[in-house]
DNA sequence: GGCTTTCGGTTTGTTATTTGAACCGATGGT
DNA sequence: ACCATCGGTTCAAATAACAAACCGAAAGCC
């Protein structure tokens, strides 16, 4: 791997549960040495992509973020254009609604909205990454990307997160052909046991699938007329985005939503 | 310069007016070779810092970044905290109020809001980095800035810009003094010769200046009563994102923008 | 059609940067 | 007083970056 990825590597550390990481403690996570972690960060530093925080001398996310991000946004309006959707669909089915975005081959949340109308929800502050094989949203992208991809993930070890996670490759290969024909997936209680999940794909402008949208109850509130609700605000959720994202929905997943919906 | 500044240094040419590059362009912009510049580009897009679009292969700002700056913004909400003041201030004064930062020793325009008063605004599109001697704004972040930081700018050439552009350094460092005197700042034409535009310094939890807030307005429009009218609610709107950032404006400051309100 | 330029991308031997272990002094807990 | 750990530094050895030349494809241009 090369120095730049290392150092963007590095970035990666940072979350909403941990936004302040010391020298020793970052080269710890990323296994380099210290003196290499140092320079690497001195560098990101220099470029005002992290900072270092009072006398404790700890690095956060630095002030470059933010222009990049805002161009990025005038080019690609992803996270701005779906803002108002996702809270739309979190009040609607009053539940958690988020948003994942498949960057560097990984699934990372990008934004999520909560609704008020109950008082437990399920919460995800402090997510990194989006397993594929455990969740409706790492199902309903895998479901829709090339086979090279596929194998790539269910090639890594598959962790066994709940008692009813599937970790086998065969397994996981039926439910993912099962979700291509559905057109959304399904998780029940396979990363938290008693979260339910339903999410679609999301597309690009050239049809490529490049995230998801999900909807994550409480498993007891799940029944068949609210999963019916969620399927429905799900699908037209999906679709709007994906306008929204000057993306195209596949054709025959725009006809398995309009069947479905 | 370290090969991680080289790949961030990259990421500094995408701006709202060349949103796209291509390996040679930027090759030739970063003064790289090619090859070099190829394999750390092709590293910024395995990391989804950047990626490739359509068939012209040419490149532009990744997904990466938003995930970043959403999580910049919730440990130090610097953009969503001022955007409402900002608009406020444009409102308010009927002209374009922008906000810049100082992001490793330039300054950068984070953020604008424009007014719908005037037919003629000034429009600050492209901008990607602000001369701190030619601009309201660079003249107040300098004048806050500690002496050796002055001295680096100040020795650098500096690019007469319009026929009232200052370059002389002896000049400059008048011109400073009296902004800090002032406790804000005035460029009449020094950037674009019929824009005319007043700044105040914006300081972060530890007193040092991190930016500036500016209105921009045609210098035809600028009398004695649009002026006084525009400093008032300058120092007004920089008070509040300065307190936003959970910053801590200098005693001095303080006193006096409250005797110049 | 054929000539030339430029594109994105690759290959190569040489060169310069990155790396890791050991080492600082400072700090804080026991 | 001691020990562990912190952020940061040093320097020889290992590795990755570099420049130049090259490739096939596409785009002007005659």
């Amino acid at each position: 791997m090369g120095t730049v990825s290392k150092a963007l590597e590095l970035l990666d550390y940072f979350t909403k549960a941990r936004p302040l990481i010391g020298l020793s403690d970052i080269a710890r996570l990323a296994d380099l040495n210290k003196a290499t972690c140092f320079r690497l960060l001195t560098e990101l530093a220099e470029n005002g992509f992290v900072e270092q925080v009072g006398t404790s001398r700890e690095y956060r996310l630095g002030p470059s973020v933010l222009r990049l991000a805002a161009l990025r946004e005038a080019q690609v309006p992803t996270r701005d254009a779906a803002m108002p959707v996702l809270q739309a669909l979190a009040q609607q089915t009053g539940e958690t609604a988020h948003l994942s975005l498949l960057i560097a081959d990984i699934l990372r949340p990008l934004a999520h909205a909560y609704s008020a109308a109950h008082a437990t929800k399920v919460m995800l502050e402090d997510t990194e990454t989006l397993p594929f094989h455990a969740t409706s949203s790492g199902l309903a992208v895998l479901a829709f990307q090339p086979e090279a991809f596929r194998n790539v993930v269910l090639a890594k070890p598959l962790a066994q997160l709940t008692s009813t996670t599937l970790t086998s490759p065969t397994a996981l290969r039926a439910r993912i052909a099962e979700v291509r024909g559905l057109g959304y997936a399904e998780s029940r209680g396979g990363y938290e046991s008693d979260v339910h999940s339903m999410a679609v794909p999301l597309f690009d402008a050239l049809g490529r699938c490049s995230g998801a949208l999900a909807v994550a109850a409480l498993g007891t509130r799940m029944g068949e007329a609210q999963r019916r609700m969620i399927r429905h605000a799900l699908l037209q959720a999906g679709t709007e985005i994906t306008t929204l994202w000057g993306g195209t929905l596949p054709a025959d997943i725009a006809t398995l939503w309009r069947l479905a919906a």
